[in-house]
DNA sequence: TAAGAAATTGAATTCGAATTCATTCAGTTC
DNA sequence: GAACTGAATGAATTCGAATTCAATTTCTTA
């Protein structure tokens, strides 16, 4: 590999121009060193004279701390949520952490993201791909520290950051049931989606625990073009079957697929939401909250999450002590005006 | 700062396993290097048994390549067209080059951010943030490349790759004159955001290049509320105005603002779209493809652009001559519901 | 078979900042 | 004024991989 050279002025540069010693100078730049203020306004002066900014790769080397984060995220959860990563990004920032994204096209693909993240010398990694046990011991021995969000793990002491799915889903659920519906239908994330498991899992347990029948189930892929054809398959009135068998409620793994039902209901279908057929999504995504979808829906609180899973991260870097090394953020549902909520309301 | 251990091998733990000298293992890293098939062999199967890899700083610090590519891009962009990002990840990823992200706040928050960038020691900038002649200096001084995204610059010999917003709004602008539209409102991004002008710039030049008298203007936030804030201003009919003197056409600077316009076209000042009023946009996001909004605007390519702007960077950074450093992508102008674009249709 | 060319190898050096440790100097204390 | 304390300083070392260059081995070729 040729040898480029690289303009840029090196603390010993700075030190000639200052007239002091290297050392000097490194210790300009700490925050809290033996070096006196006359001195360190000297050398910082010459510094900027010089536009002198300290190699990261030098000082990296020796601290063992790159000041990077590393960020893994799904491409579903870049396109469908793409606040998660602004106020990710902007906590991280906070902290003192500049984010290194890693964009995973598979939820399986956590392993390979993290060891190119190791690779690179993040500090740690933000999480939001599963990781195997394999995966978090890898990084365990590296000293980097993992937090997962919106993931789980069996590791006793992970780090984990979350929204609370189960508990969110089990009352929508509850809420749906009190209303008077008892037909309803469940649209799916892909299967090997840990988070679409839970939502639909906790949501479909707490109806058969109110004694609700056989619930149909789609398997979408996260997509608003899976949530259409889900309602195309589960809402249409086949010949020879009655709107009486038709399900009352669809609940969607998220909203994106949830705005597909709805589209479809609507245009496809011509029916009436919510007095034909009642859709909820999760996550909350700004185009469910405009007039023209209104979509009824769990909120996650991506801020607070976000700002909760930086500080995490950055005292586990620290080695400092966690108080509470996992975290559940309740997710609360939002009426609009997709879904009946109320049992008032007459049912078909 | 406390030195912390690091468990991982180095170079000098496989050199002893294999049983040969450091130089050594660094070359069976090396994709081409002096050393015998057979001992690269050997090398390798010791650092895999170690679990060894290259550290990424001691490397970076020698052959002055740190494999990031620092990626400026506003909150706006990011949150408006997630697309962007991930197809620019993925094409810089192509490339062998890891996204480094830059979250700007504010258009001239692009300064400071690629400050930032270089001392991690990026290896070069993709910019879709405005950068200054002083800015895009310091980095041609550090050997940095910078490829500007979506944004211009004076210098000659800068790397830029961007739609030609122009030309696609000054034929659309035709397009809607020929259809017999006479009366054109508009509403921009913010002052400070140069796509914004260019768009709205190069409409309005036409349009009064064709004749067209004062046209309306209302300065938006590329935000959904900024639009629906627009519309509600532009297309209200105040009491002793009739609705001949409403605008027949709304442009707006970005599809988000579109669809605040054409929400509250249709949901609060009770207008039929596109017999009422045209609503045209730009980008083409997600949302406007939707049988909910079917939103005419223009598409930018974003994924030709992102493969564009990564091959750039890639030549750039390899020192490769580069045949074309300034691309225009042209935009493609999407017809769907949201605006009358034929005169045989009757205007009101 | 000897001389020369080509391919491998390893010892030593390099990158640039942080840190260790010995040294200097000013300021106290008795 | 001697002995001591604390703060500031600089020379030397360190981090870990890449590279240089001289040394060695192997392969050609006359």
């Amino acid at each position: 590999m040729a040898r480029r050279k690289l303009n840029a002025p090196t603390s010993y540069d700075v030190a000639r121009h200052a007239g002091v010693s290297q050392a000097v100078v490194s210790r300009a730049f700490q925050p809290v060193a033996p070096i006196s203020d006359e001195t360190r306004a000297k050398v910082l002066a010459a510094a900027t004279s010089l536009g002198y900014q300290p190699n990261a790769m030098a000082r990296s080397l020796i601290t063992k701390r790159t000041g990077l984060a590393g960020v893994l995220l799904t491409e579903a959860t870049l396109r469908d949520t793409p606040d998660l990563l602004i106020v990710l990004a902007q906590a991280l920032l906070e902290q003192g952490f500049q984010p290194l994204l890693f964009p995973c096209t598979h939820e399986d693909d956590g392993g390979t993201a993290l060891d190119k993240a190791l690779a690179f010398g993040v500090d740690g990694v933000v999480s939001g791909v599963s990781l195997s046990k394999h995966d978090l011991a890898q990084a365990r021995v590296r000293q980097r520290p993992v937090v997962l969000f919106n993931r789980h793990s069996a590791e006793p002491d992970a780090l984990q950051v979350a929204c609370d799915h189960a508990s969110a889903t089990a009352l929508l659920a509850a809420r749906l049931y009190a209303a008077g519906h008892r037909r309803f239908a469940v649209v799916t994330g892909p299967a090997d989606a840990p988070v679409s498991a839970l939502r639909v899992g906790s949501f479909v347990a707490r109806l058969t625990e109110l004694g609700v029948g056989p619930i149909q189930t789609f398997e979408g892929d996260y997509h608003y073009e899976s949530g259409h054809a889900a309602a195309m398959q589960l809402l249409a009135t086949p010949p020879g079957q009655t709107a009486a068998q038709r399900p009352e409620v669809v609940f969607c793994a998220n909203d994106a697929m949830a705005l597909g039902v709805l589209d479809a209901a609507r245009f496809a279908l011509m029916l009436r939401v919510p007095r034909d057929v009642s859709v909820v999504g999760f996550d909350d995504i700004p185009s469910g909250q405009r007039p023209a979808y209104l979509l009824t829906t769990v909120r996650q609180p991506f801020k607070e999450m976000a700002v909760t899973a930086a500080q995490l991260f950055r005292d586990a870097v620290d080695d400092t002590p966690v108080a509470q090394p996992r975290v559940l953020a309740p997710g609360t549902l939002i009426e609009r005006g997709s879904a009946q909520l109320f049992p008032d309301s007459p049912n078909p």
